[in-house]
DNA sequence: AAAATAAAAACGAACGTTCGTTCGTTTTCA
DNA sequence: TGAAAACGAACGAACGTTCGTTTTTATTTT
């Protein structure tokens, strides 16, 4: 009897999910080097050797987390929800999605600094090419339904959207436990938001 | 005879100094945990046990590069000299000015990075409060100093200036090697400086 | 100016530990 | 009953650091 190779639905990969939440923790925690695959097995609950049958190698579980839990797939979907008739209104509200969002996963921003400095950023660079036809064509809807945007090129529209929260959460990082933290206003995302929409200069009378 | 301890201008500091650009070179190239003591000796053309003599440990020697090769020190006379009338000119020049400098240490964002990933951010905290001091006065009179810009938070005017930096930086490093980064205009960063400046948002004929 | 001397720097083998991965075996599951 | 999953000891390699020694350097004494 030639064995067929069958599809069937796996029960055992709610192990492989498993040791990727234990490895997502730690690698947060700790960064990719400092973390060790006798660690992960032992938050899995696994013997170090039965990661193995799930993964290859230590960077594979990375990739996956990478791929897996990159917050893209659930904020997209934010921004294409989020509501306004002016432009104004819409990234207002988008970017109070999306900052809500991001609350719930705050260390995510770690996952791609660890990309950059570990890997070179060459995973995300892979599926880059993925994501961005998707959240492009949502960047030129709104600049089209919403008359009161300049007329920006969407590329350059979705990098500095982007960028105001990227800078938003570095600079959090890099102040926080600092005295200058205490300085900060409390509503400094409202701020970011507004110089964002329209500009640190004063309109000319 | 009382051995005096004196003060003496130590000539074998070269030394140190070359350890310390070796281990910046392969720390930016590799990550932290990922370049080891014998690669920063042999890069330093220096015994292993040698470098002991100069740094008691590999954190050390990283918090050494955190603190001397820092570019705000670079940065802020840099600012100070942006010329300019207008906030808009000013604002214009000194981003120019940044931006060529940063140029010449592509890398200088990784050293971020690593600190995040790596020590929590914890050596940046602690010179925090030392840097901002000297920063934000400048930021305090460049608002006073022009008249066109809007009454913002010198916090939050330093904090979106860099912030601009930040975004544009990672999404170079997050696109590069992408079909995407293909899409981008030539003068992107013109862009994302105007966008700072004036906003997403049409005026209100 | 030369010699003596002590401190600083360089050396590289060695230490103990930990790393990622492999492997032969046992257990669990379908 | 055969495949998938779990096990944990074992492997060789690489890690950061230490140590006793030699070499270099700078200073002090002749």
């Amino acid at each position: 009897m030639p064995a067929k190779t069958k599809e069937v639905p796996k029960k055992g990969d709610v192990t492989r999910l498993t040791i990727e939440k234990a490895a997502y923790e730690l690698f947060m925690e700790q960064g990719y080097h400092a973390t060790s695959m006798r660690q992960i097995s032992e938050r899995a609950k696994l013997a170090l050797g039965g990661i193995y049958n799930h993964f290859s190698n230590k960077e594979e579980i990375f990739k996956a987390i990478i791929i897996d839990r990159h917050p893209y797939k659930r904020i997209l979907p934010l921004i294409l929800a989020a509501e306004g008739d002016t432009a104004e209104e819409f990234i207002h509200n988008s970017a109070q999605a999306l900052v809500s969002e991001l609350g719930k996963q705050p260390d995510f921003l770690k996952l791609m600094f660890i990309e950059i400095v570990e890997f070179d950023a060459q995973h995300v660079n892979l599926f880059m090419d993925e994501i961005v036809p998707q959240i492009l064509p949502v960047f030129e809807k709104v600049a089209k339904v919403r008359k009161n945007l300049r007329n920006l090129h969407p590329v350059i529209l979705l990098r500095s959207f982007l960028g105001m929260f990227f800078s938003y959460y570095i600079m959090e990082l890099l102040l926080k436990g600092s005295a200058v933290a205490m300085l900060l206003p409390k509503n400094s995302f409202e701020q970011i938001v507004d110089i964002y929409l329209h500009g640190v200069i004063k309109e000319s009378k």
